[in-house]
DNA sequence: TATTGTGTCATAATATACTATGACACTAAA
DNA sequence: TTTAGTGTCATAGTATATTATGACACAATA
């Protein structure tokens, strides 16, 4: 994993977890890999990793069972979705307009955009 | 100015500036505020100041009199969008879809969104 | 000329993320 | 019981952003 300079590691290994339970790589109920094993295949240290799962079992996303491992949480979907939607709507949003803004992008520019989002209307 | 915790406050001033240059607040040829007085009215190091100064002189966003000050060049605000044209297409776009599938974004979500905001306005 | 305000550079100190490592408690399975 | 794999905690070390200061060269102006 090639991770962003100026955001932290930790940040980036949740935001990565967070969008495989989203895109549903990893299920509610499953095992996550151990905090060793992560770390290693990511190149990261141990205590990083721990930090990652830390943070995201106080948000209610994994749970721990001592001894055996860390697992996804049932309601971890809908956590995630309710805490990026949010998330998106009160910031990433209002910056993309004023950004669209800024930069003067005309409508063509976002056909894309409005296609896919009615796309998603259909499922 | 409140900082984001998780990214340098250096690329925050930064990106402070050039939306200023964008909306036109700050104009080519304009002297900004010399590094002391930035550093104080933020509350931030004068080296933390000069470092976000000379990465945008570095950029060709800003232009530097010794001993008189900093300037915003001629082709700013070009520059600028140009930058942004190409972080906005090849990075923040393509995420932004990302997440608009990810979380199932619907019209419904929008029309939401335009409530909150309408009931905002009557407060 | 003297003063004040510029940028510039150098140095040391501080805060924090990250690393490196060891030790320990718990669990499952041989 | 023993072993190997878990998480957990503590400690020290490293890297880097930021701070804190001082000193200096340059430019404008009284």
């Amino acid at each position: 994993m090639d991770f962003n300079e100026s955001k932290n590691i930790f940040l980036q290994i949740e935001e990565w977890l967070n969008n495989r339970i989203l895109e549903d790589k990893i299920h509610p109920g499953d095992r996550i890999p151990s905090v060793r094993e992560l770390a290693e295949e990511m190149e990261v240290n141990r205590n990083t990793v721990m930090r990652t799962y830390s943070t995201m079992e106080n948000k209610g996303i994994l749970e721990n069972q001592r001894g055996i491992g860390f697992f996804v949480a049932l309601e971890a979907p809908e956590i995630i979705k309710n805490m990026q939607k949010t998330e998106f709507f009160e910031k990433e949003l209002p910056r993309l307009l004023e950004r669209i803004k800024l930069l003067r992008l005309t409508s063509k520019d976002l056909i894309e955009l409005v296609t896919l989002i009615k796309n998603n209307d259909h499922e």
